[in-house]
DNA sequence: CCCCATTGTCGCAAGGTGAGACAATAATAC
DNA sequence: GTATTATTGTCTCACCTTGCGACAATGGGG
């Protein structure tokens, strides 16, 4: 195989993006695992010498998972020092059978520029790319060890998340088109990781103006059927 | 003049900070003016090969301005392909008697990682760097037109500054050790852009439990004179 | 010595939030 | 067909915060 050039990236510079999904009431993420090493990271990538930073994630994350419009925010630029590992790269890419040079732009220290992407978890098909055997689900509290400094970054992504929450009431775009207000107090309350009063709750997310209430629905569960809702603009930050 | 090379610098790669300073009740930045071009821009700088990059920023703010101990905080990394302006940096290059190749890394593309400043203005002496005329205060309603896209960048920082103002109380960075409640309101106008009641924001200062109150001040004003506050906790973000 | 602008504080009304209570209801059990 | 049960939609109450105005205190100017 061939390593990408620097005529194509741009060196020292990539992406890496924590994709949430919603899952039994479990917050998840996409996690991938290196070709024949064992080793999990992020699903990153690097920026091309012609497209925007932010095209460039978007791009990563269309290929690995199909989708396009989706809710997709920068949080941080990790850009530390210790970062720098050439043995981790060196591995990967010799398990590919690709070989470099020793001063090859690969092995060299990489700035990278986080995002996080809210998914709806249902429509998401997962597609490992040529580095990778798999790229699947995991519960925060179930990752695997990560390479480099990827676990503070999904630690950093999660506050984040947290922040917006309440400021941009963004929890929906975890979830399918219709859903009741018990699934979104669920992706509440596994964002923030804590109950939330179900009465509250429900009033301030009436209160917001964001909703808009459907009709009943019937399925088979024995009790009083609750509403379904549907989010007014699912646009992006 | 020697331009820098790669062998010392991150290629694609730089900073710019938006350092802000409050006087005469409005809120300033610094602008630097390149030499002998009348081109104004953002104080930044690029990234060192064995420096971290918030390291690198804070460099750069100890060069630009000689404090160190700061408010510095990392927003939002600008990387759009659009930002590439060859001819800009051939004309300052120009003007500083610097020949480089037209395939240089300093006429390429850049992605630059914004972070702001929140400082106290009076402790400040802005010193020019090697490229530059000066470097000054302005208003924020009187900036002067800024190189590539400075003016967002500017615009962002400030809405940033916005939200974490109500989140982490961060207004106190811009005064000086010892002030006054209306001092400290007049902070809080300028950065909303709006008046604010006084008792309720005396209030809620006093509630949020990071003031220490100290003895009277007696300045020669016609009036009764006020208490002064100090800061418990100057921290970092 | 009186005046006046400013300051510190209090009180009230309006709005938001936590917490519990109550009736409504859809499937299941009988 | 009727009772049961879990869940849902809504209401109420207490509590807290916030906007807004009022009031007394006070330090210098005239």
């Amino acid at each position: 195989m061939q390593a990408p050039t620097t005529a194509t990236y741009l060196p020292h510079l990539a992406y890496d993006s924590v994709v949430f999904g919603f899952s039994g009431d479990q917050l998840k993420i996409l996690i991938m695992e290196y070709h024949k090493t064992n080793w999990f990271a992020l699903p990153g990538g690097f920026v091309r010498r012609d497209e925007n930073l932010n095209d460039a994630a978007r791009r990563g994350l269309r290929e690995r998972t199909g989708l396009d419009e989706v809710y997709l925010e920068q949080f941080y630029t990790f850009g530390d020092t210790a970062r720098f590992r050439p043995g981790v790269m060196e591995g990967i890419l010799a398990a590919n059978d690709i070989s470099v040079a020793s001063d090859h732009w690969l092995l060299d220290r990489f700035v990278t520029v986080a995002y996080y992407a809210l998914i709806d978890y249902n429509t998401v098909v997962p597609r490992p790319d040529a580095l990778s055997d798999s790229i699947n689900w995991y519960a925060l509290d179930e990752l695997p060890p990560l390479l480099f400094d990827h676990e503070e970054i999904v630690q950093r992504a999660l506050v984040t998340l947290r922040e917006n929450l309440g400021k941009k009431l963004v929890g929906m775009n975890l979830l399918p088109p219709l859903f009741t207000m018990k699934e979104l107090q669920r992706v509440y309350e596994a964002i923030l990781g804590e109950k939330l009063h179900r009465s509250s709750f429900q009033r301030k997310m009436l209160a917001s103006g964001l909703l808009e209430r459907r009709e009943k629905r019937l399925s088979g569960k024995a009790h009083k059927a609750p509403y379904q809702y549907r989010f007014l603009s699912k646009a992006n930050p």
